[in-house]
DNA sequence: TAGCTAGTAA
DNA sequence: TCTACTACTAGCTA
């Protein structure tokens, strides 16, 4: 119903790593010797003692008093007031500077969760801390989400009515007339896909005639032949679809009773979603469909985009549904679930979510990597029976999609069809399956003749459904097109990280439709869907040699020395050695190709990148998977996509520069699978390794915040204890560590002239480890291995965890602009929210 | 099979 | 605000 994101409090926000004042600058200082004291445990918000209510006006008032203590005595603070204040600029920026103690508290209060700021639709929900970092959340209204609420069936008054049942204090008067207004125009307009063509249709006639006074709808209306100009000539009437029905989605549980039980939420699925439709009693009283004629007039196919984009920036977004069942035009397809294939819960309920009034509508589902994304978007296609597009990325995923097909469906053989550069296939008959890749699709140019011909195919049908899997990139410029120039009833989009780094993920709105489910991480971990992960950062300080450097060289240069700090480098060494030992299977991503080339060869392991084949590539992963001795491999950005990965345990991520949120969750998502040992109360590892005091800090906060969003808690790690004793300890010695340096350099000025050309010396890198030489060499590098009793292990136990470490470099904060670009770009979309709430 | 272009993410 | 920059992918041609 909001759109979530957590306040942002919690392990994340260090300090060190925020931008600052000159005056923040003297307490860090001053304070810096009481660090050490503080207990090893994760810092927590000072906002809300557990289980506390949040008093309201208290709040405010502590504001206003931190506000002015710190103008009276900036420095004499200790460092537990130094974190209190921290907290409270954060507090500070959850109300605006706004002081709300005239609001009445409810008298029983206490057992309400939520409170709603008058001024801007944030809601800060107070949750039981289970496993999150914060125990607030901060919510917010704003017309998408509002959007999504009406689209998946919620209604005005339900939605007001549940805001005020939760709140502490009255819901204001402003937020329910937002409410009100944005809500009461939303799914009076659809848009239809009738032989072919496109119409805009609505039960209102009045809304037509509103929305064609827009200049940009007005343009993309086609008029037919024997029409004038009125509204009334180009209307046609047709009689809507009988409401709901016995709809019942393959692959549930309850397949078989399911008559009676529409209206109650499954005991065994009760989510986030769940838990308020249980609240609100919705989903069994749709909302009704009123016998009435609907009004339509045809737009232009090629400006679509144009109008779904106007529509919903004149508050009035198309819904997109599609009702199949009474689709006679299309044929059907003869595919259903195999009669073994049970889905989970949440993947059921993401599916209600979409069917639950009988059709299909179009929206995003949000499930993190290894939750099953591939079997909802199957049993959505089995759902609904008709021809159906599958999109993906690479063509390695266009093979795992059309596996999956044959795995979970009985779909026959010659029913799906692969588009691919080598496969061009058609399926049988008059309706069937095919798999593609985005560029396929919407590659404009320089068109083989195959292609021109397969894509004469696709365009000039009508598809059921299009699944859009990775739905993350369809925004981009080029693949925005296919939703277009693929005619489809019904979209899902599918992806595990909703996020970019540029603003155009909110165009999934009117292209796709709302987001419709989106899983918590933390709930699929709980109940064991999913690995539970420990997240750790670990922070390396840089040696004074590199570090010299890195103060001298300019920009782009310095990411190769903090790369290649030889404390990150003994990090990495141990942490692989430990987990080796522990019997994991270890992943070290580098971002960074040399990088990625200099520990892989130090260390002993195999690597992969861009520039690896496919045939090598298959034999590297699968000793990983099979061979015992093989228990660490390192990963280029490959990785984050496109390679099918093994069941991995640890991850070690070693350069990662910018902060890219997706990449971070995408790479996280790699062990997620590994949850074979969850009973057991197994836990994968996520290591994060950082060089202090450089700008990989800034780096780092930004990418963790998807997972920090998630509920996910980074603990940071400054020592490594066992490190100092470990054998083989690389880069031990000084003359070592300046040889290393020295390379580095000579490294980054011959990059430099050779530009990107990294693959020049690929293969005839001197001591390169690739499978090759494994094969004349029988030895597996790294092999020494003892198998650690699993159980026995709770992963944190050899590490010291620190709270945090405030030794910030003086200089290099001074040399930091005040303001980080990162944060001028928190800036824009908080005030772009504020502007879309308004 | 390499080499090219074009596209994406940040 | 825009661009830079790198690693990578897909698709096409010869």
């Amino acid at each position: 119903m909001s759109e979530k994101r957590n306040a942002e409090a919690g392990p994340s926000d260090y300090p060190a790593k925020r931008p600052r004042t000159d005056e923040d600058q003297e307490d860090i200082a001053i304070d810096y010797n009481e660090e050490d004291a503080i207990p090893p445990s994760p810092p927590e918000t000072n906002l809300v003692p557990r289980g506390a209510t949040i008093n309201f006006s208290a709040l405010t008032r502590k504001l206003a008093e931190a506000r002015r203590t710190k103008d009276t005595e900036p420095s004499n603070l200790s460092s537990l007031d130094l974190h209190r204040r921290h907290q409270d600029s954060l507090v500070s920026h959850i109300f605006m500077d706004q002081d709300f103690s005239w609001l009445h508290l409810k008298p029983d209060h206490a057992s309400r969760p939520l409170w709603i700021s008058p001024e801007d639709g944030h809601i800060i929900l107070e949750a039981e801390p289970v496993s999150r970092p914060a125990f607030i959340h901060e919510y917010k209204l704003t017309s998408y989400s509002l959007y999504a609420a009406v689209s998946v069936g919620l209604q005005t008054e339900d939605i007001i009515e549940v805001l005020n049942r939760l709140s502490k204090v009255p819901v204001p008067e402003s937020i329910t007339a937002f409410i009100r207004e944005r809500t009461l125009s939303y799914g009076k307009v659809k848009l239809v896909l009738k032989h072919n063509k496109y119409f805009v249709e609505s039960s209102h006639p009045e809304t037509l005639q509103l929305l064609l006074k827009d200049r940009v709808i007005r343009e993309a209306r086609l008029i037919t032949a024997q029409a004038d100009n009125s509204i009334k000539a180009a209307t046609f009437t047709t009689s809507k679809a009988p409401v709901k029905g016995n709809l019942v989605i393959p692959g549930t549980a309850k397949e078989t009773d399911k008559k009676k039980d529409d209206g109650k939420p499954a005991a065994a699925a009760t989510t986030d979603a769940d838990l308020f439709t249980s609240v609100v009693g919705v989903e069994g009283d749709e909302i009704e469909e009123d016998d009435e004629n609907v009004h339509a007039f045809e737009i232009n196919d090629a400006k679509i985009d144009d109008v779904k984009k106007r529509c919903n920036e004149l508050e009035y977004p198309m819904l997109e549904e599609y009702d199949f069942r009474n689709d006679t035009v299309n044929a059907n397809l003869e595919i259903d679930l195999k009669p073994a294939t049970i889905i989970r819960p949440y993947q059921e309920t993401s599916l209600s979510k979409m069917f639950g009034n009988g059709r299909a509508r179009s929206g995003i589902i949000v499930l993190p990597c290894g939750a099953g994304k591939t079997l909802v978007g199957i049993t959505a296609a089995c759902t609904i029976k008709k021809s159906c597009l599958v999109l993906c990325t690479s063509s390695v995923s266009v093979m795992q999609w059309k596996q999956q097909f044959m795995q979970w469906s009985n779909v026959a053989d010659k029913q799906i069809a692969v588009f691919t550069a080598d496969q061009k296939e058609k399926f049988g008959g008059e309706s069937g399956i095919v798999v593609s890749t985005y560029s396929m699709v919407a590659n404009t140019h320089n068109r083989s003749h195959e292609s021109k011909k397969m894509m004469e195919f696709l365009t000039s049908r009508e598809w059921g459904f299009i699944l859009l899997d990775e739905v993350h990139v369809v925004p981009a410029a080029m693949f925005r097109r296919v939703v277009t120039t693929i005619k489809a009833h019904s979209k899902l989009g599918l992806t595990a990280t909703l996020v970019r780094e540029d603003d155009k993920i909110a165009d999934l709105n009117y292209m796709i439709g709302p987001k419709l489910y989106e899983a918590n991480w933390m709930d699929l971990a709980a109940k064991g869907h999913i690995a539970n992960v420990q997240c750790a950062e670990v922070w390396c300080p840089m040696t004074p040699e590199f570090y010299r450097q890195y103060l001298r060289i300019q920009n782009r240069k310095r990411m190769l020395l903090y790369c290649m700090n030889p404390n990150k480098f003994q990090a990495c060494q141990f942490l692989i050695k430990y987990h080796e030992d522990r019997g994991d299977k270890v992943i070290v991503f580098s971002d960074n190709v040399y990088a990625l080339e200099a520990y892989a060869k130090r260390l002993g392991k195999l690597y992969i990148h861009g520039g690896t084949g496919q045939v090598e590539r298959m034999r590297i992963l699968s000793w990983f998977q099979h061979s015992p001795q093989v228990n660490t491999i390192f990963l280029s950005k490959v990785g984050d996509t496109s390679i099918d990965l093994p069941e991995a345990t640890c991850l070690i991520q070693i350069s990662s520069h910018f902060g890219s949120r997706r990449q971070e969750a995408q790479r996280l998502g790699r062990i997620l699978r590994a949850k074979r040992r969850n009973d057991e109360g197994f836990n994968a590892f996520f290591y994060s390794l950082v060089s202090k005091d450089t700008q990989e800090m800034f780096y780092s906060t930004k990418r963790q915040q998807f997972l920090i969003d998630q509920g996910y808690a980074f603990k940071v790690i400054t020592h490594l204890d066992g490190l100092d004793k470990m054998e083989d300890l690389v880069y031990r010695t000084r003359d070592e560590q300046i040889e290393l340096v020295q390379s580095v350099l000579l490294a980054s000025e011959s990059e430099a002239d050779l530009g990107s050309d990294v693959r020049a010396g690929e293969g005839d890198l001197a001591g390169t480890v690739t499978s090759k030489d494994f094969g004349r060499v029988p030895r597996m590098p790294g092999a020494q291995r003892t198998t650690g009793s699993l159980t026995a292990l709770s992963g944190g136990a050899h590490m010291s965890y620190v709270e945090q470490n405030k030794s910030a470099n003086k200089k290099l904060a001074r040399e930091q602009a005040p303001r980080h670009k990162l944060f001028a770009k928190r800036d824009k979309d908080k005030a772009a929210a504020k502007k879309a709430a308004r």
